[in-house]
DNA sequence: TTGAAAGCGCTAACAC
DNA sequence: GTGTTAGCGCTTTCAA
């Protein structure tokens, strides 16, 4: 395939390449007519401008870079992919380039984030996926495009935050349970260098405090996002503490292993025991009549990180925290009288 | 920030650039000593080849597209995410850039698949979300770069089709239902636009007519894979056509909403009336004692695919065809005896 | 309103 | 083993 150049469409018009380059780029220094003719004869030619091209001669698209960390094969709450399209549709609503990168704990030692972004010619940076303990989250005073995490905080007050307000959505729905009269409630938390996890963990410590109660230490377990492990976890925690009549989740996948826990013990979600996740996955309202839930939006989070971003590279917008709606969702497994 | 080019590596290292050139690229032409200081100072210049410029150099980096039609806000059945990830690994493990690019009716309107193509300088392409009815599928002679298709036939011999035999994983199922003695078998298809329920639906027929059985008419319903509307036709058609004691759809999602409007209705699921679904999302297995349904995996395919453009960009690999491994899962919504 | 010429960062012939 | 030079496709002064 010959590629039809800037060259090829000024030869074929009759005019110099410059006259081309202004032409198709709207400039105001072209006779209409010249113009009209040359638009015509290069999409008769299947002339498209070679992108390369243009950023040697010094104009360069604008791209926003979504840089997801530890790409799983598969994405049970469809988070990753709710954020992926927000961030690809605000992207697209905006008519600024979007490209997907991945990183994972090898590559973030092999490459610098810096060195990431030059190669790519990043205009702008949202991330997600990231843990406490990444190698990234130190680097980013080295970077000085607009740059966005999505569900962590960052040191850097220049870089924005895009998440819900998870201690206060699990202050509410610790606070509901308690208000169901639970007072034995039990959490089964994600992991200890997810960011979101300690701020659900504080929420739920809150509540709890609130209420006068105590939380025993046994009665919070990591179960990783997965609900395997979760299912295992609970399990166990059940039989060692008969006393339990609730289960804060921080996932609704856990929620489903630890409903099914709860089951196999010959007991009743939703009325032995309640249970609320977290996130109010798509299938979540089948479950167990239901599960009542935390619902966040990611498409929304990535769409809010891609306007946010594309406002920064445009000039405006200033905030380095922004919040998104959550949304206490009540349904069959955790419900009052 | 002021990017580090060759130029400045070449004038701190007292050499020309294209012994820089050379030294970087691994040339054979360059003393080892050279080579070696070379390199160590470009690590510390934090110099990063500008790809544009290697673009123009004759050295362009090669680039797998995959192009996702339709891009929706979520993705219940995570069969995007999965193919996304699947390609997304392939184009890792071999060393070659990835990126996403969507489309929609009416980008496919204004933009040609060519110029899709040319704009972003692919060197293979992989599509998926595509319909009968799409644009697109005729312009696939006008692309002459490696290309591949998910769960879509093409008529272009040198465009390879990724799949399962959907046919046949239909004509299984339903065999299935129909060993477990059920012989009125309905069927929640997807749309008539989508290639994969037109293959389904002939290997539910050819199932049948091989136990000689008639098939109704209005015991096919499309439901566009949405649960809902499966919830509603389901809703409607057990109380037109009573007779029904099974039903085989086209997804897991279509078959959560006839579930739950089996349930409704009164009757059980498992046992009343046998469902089998397809996908096997993650959470197939907590639904209705157990969601039986035909297994494939997405993530697979898409690397399957990923692999496969590479292995013809590299000028190896024919075939037409890949047909990946799919697995009738049985559950408690329908089990044998 | 148009065009000639320089230059972006890099690679690749070819000469030394 | 190393350097000189040309050129990739485009934009942008600046002169006409």
């Amino acid at each position: 395939m010959v590629r039809t150049t800037i060259r090829d469409v000024a030869r074929q018009a009759g005019v110099s390449i410059t006259t081309v380059s202004k032409a198709l780029n709207d400039y105001s220094d072209v006779n209409p007519e010249t113009r009209k003719r040359i638009k015509e004869l290069a999409e008769k030619m299947n002339y498209v401008p070679n992108a390369a091209g243009r950023t040697m001669g010094g104009k360069a698209d604008k791209v926003i870079g979504l840089l997801i960390n530890d790409l799983k094969p598969t994405d049970p709450s469809g988070a990753v992919y709710g954020i992926l399209s927000g961030v690809c549709h605000a992207c697209q609503d905006n008519g600024i380039e979007f490209i997907l990168l991945t990183s994972d704990i090898l590559r973030q030692q092999q490459e610098t984030l810096k060195v990431l972004c030059l190669k790519k010619q990043l205009t702008g940076l949202i991330c997600s996926g990231f843990r406490i303990s990444d190698r990234y989250m130190d680097q980013l005073a080295d970077i000085d495009i607009p740059c966005a995490f999505i569900d962590m905080r960052t040191p850097d007050s220049r870089v924005l935050d895009i998440t819900i307000d998870n201690q206060r959505a699990a202050f509410d729905a610790v606070s509901y349970l308690l208000r169901c009269g639970r007072k034995n409630i039990a959490m089964v938390n994600g992991s200890t260098v997810a960011d979101v996890s300690l701020l659900r963990e504080s929420g739920y410590r809150a509540a709890m405090a609130a209420a006068g109660l105590e939380v025993s230490p046994l009665r919070v377990v990591n179960a990783n996002f997965d609900d395997i492990v979760a299912y295992n976890l609970v399990w166990r925690l059940l039989q060692d503490d008969p006393g339990i009549d609730a289960l804060f989740c921080a996932s609704d996948l856990m929620a489903i292993g630890a409903c099914r826990a709860i089951e196999d013990l010959g007991k009743r979600v939703g009325s032995d025991i309640f249970v609320v996740g977290f996130d109010d996955i798509p299938i979540a309202k089948y479950l167990y009549g239901g599960l009542t839930t935390v619902r966040q939006d990611f498409y929304r989070m990535g769409y809010v990180a891609g306007q946010a971003i594309y406002d920064r590279i445009e000039g405006t917008s200033k905030a380095h925290t922004d919040d998104v709606m959550y949304e206490l969702v009540v349904r069959g497994s955790a419900r009052a009288g």
